[in-house]
DNA sequence: GGATCCTTCTTCTTCTTC
């Protein structure tokens, strides 16, 4: 195991520092110092292990050397194979530095802020488009360093539940996230809600959305002017479409907005992975897309618990947002070496 | 009508001691 982390992990991408401002830190806290879950061991039955626990409790002196676990290391997985060490001082640049923004539209262009907001539904036509999305370049550009901890807890969570019961787990947090979603969209998208306020009260949003939604409500209140939501948009020059969560106002800044669920509290930017690089992929294809008049140049992911505890909320301003872009024009790069053709589903979680 | 697409999520060392 440790050689094959060793190999797995020099060839990650490094993903710039990540800095955040977090809407609330008392609600990770007060998760991460909830009670544990009963110990697996506390249905053992000690009596019955006792003299296994005494002999190997007595041996003090392992037989285990550095040398011998280096032989059997050698023997079990071959030798060791040295990959090439990242330059940490010049981070991998892409090819093409792509611009994030259009020369052509002013940062604040004269876009009326009134008026409901843009929802650009996709349409693949009858044929199947070559250009590809989003989520399915970062899904096939996964670190290895990323494949190998999400088949690590996928391995765990189906020894735990059973095949089957990992499923029905993945379906219900997917269809968490998409329930989730379309309250959001219902209430971003009526006028008189947001004029209310009272959000988490709103009579058309599911029971199992409230929680969500109570959780984000603190979020919506600095949330105005709502431009598009669930819109397509695509790279104009770059070829890869997406549909953006949401574009708005947060605190007067014009940004992209990108909702998720959670499980577990992810109180820093560093916590969301994948997301700000789905979110600056998003702000790019948008800058460049005809069907919209304006550019956006920062980012907002909101991270909301269903228990109703406060949202994370992490900005991501244009200055960091230029670096994610850098990122994510290299994993697009990589896509298209990889040869879409060749597009098997790598989903690590099915 | 059926098939396909875009999303929806999932990861970060691991153990002991106080």
């Amino acid at each position: 195991m440790f050689v094959l982390s060793r190999v797995l992990f020099a060839g990650s991408v490094m993903v710039p520092e990540c800095t955040s401002l977090t809407a609330c830190h008392f609600s990770a806290v007060h998760r991460l110092s909830s009670p544990r879950r009963n110990s697996p061991y506390s249905s053992v039955d000690s009596e019955r292990y006792s003299s296994l626990v005494k002999s190997v409790m007595s041996s003090k002196v392992s037989a285990q050397t550095p040398e011998s676990l280096q032989a059997e290391d050698d023997q079990v997985y071959g030798p060791v194979v040295k990959a090439q060490t990242p330059s940490r001082t010049e981070p991998r640049l892409p090819k093409t530095l792509h611009p994030f923004l259009n020369p052509e539209r002013a940062a604040e262009a004269e876009e009326p802020d009134a008026g409901p907001p843009a929802r650009i539904l996709l349409n693949r036509g009858r044929g199947r488009s070559s250009t590809p999305s989003v989520s399915r370049i970062l899904q096939q550009t996964l670190s290895p360093e990323q494949i190998f901890y999400l088949e690590r807890w996928k391995r765990r969570m189906i020894s735990e539940l059973g095949e089957l019961g990992f499923k029905e787990y993945s379906q219900n947090i997917f269809r968490q996230g998409k329930v989730f979603h379309s309250a959001l969209e219902d209430i971003l998208t009526s006028a008189e809600t947001l004029r209310d306020r009272k959000l988490s009260e709103a009579p058309e949003c599911p029971a199992e959305a409230q929680g969500y939604i109570q959780s984000v409500s603190h979020i919506l209140e600095d949330v105005r002017a709502v431009r598009a939501v669930e819109s397509t948009v695509q790279h104009a020059a770059l070829n890869y479409l997406g549909i953006v969560d949401c574009v708005a106002r947060y605190r007067g800044v014009l940004c992209v907005i990108d909702w998720k669920t959670s499980e577990k509290p992810k109180p820093f930017l560093s916590n969301t992975y994948d997301n700000p690089l789905q979110v600056a992929a998003y702000a790019g294809a948008l800058n460049s897309d005809d069907n919209y008049k304006y550019q956006v140049e920062n980012g907002l992911i909101v991270v909301a618990y269903k228990d109703g505890s406060p949202a994370h909320a992490h900005q991501i301003n244009s200055e960091l947002m230029s670096e994610y872009w850098k990122t994510w024009l290299l994993r697009l790069e990589e896509f298209k070496e990889l040869g879409s053709s060749a597009s098997s589903d790598t989903s690590p979680v099915k």
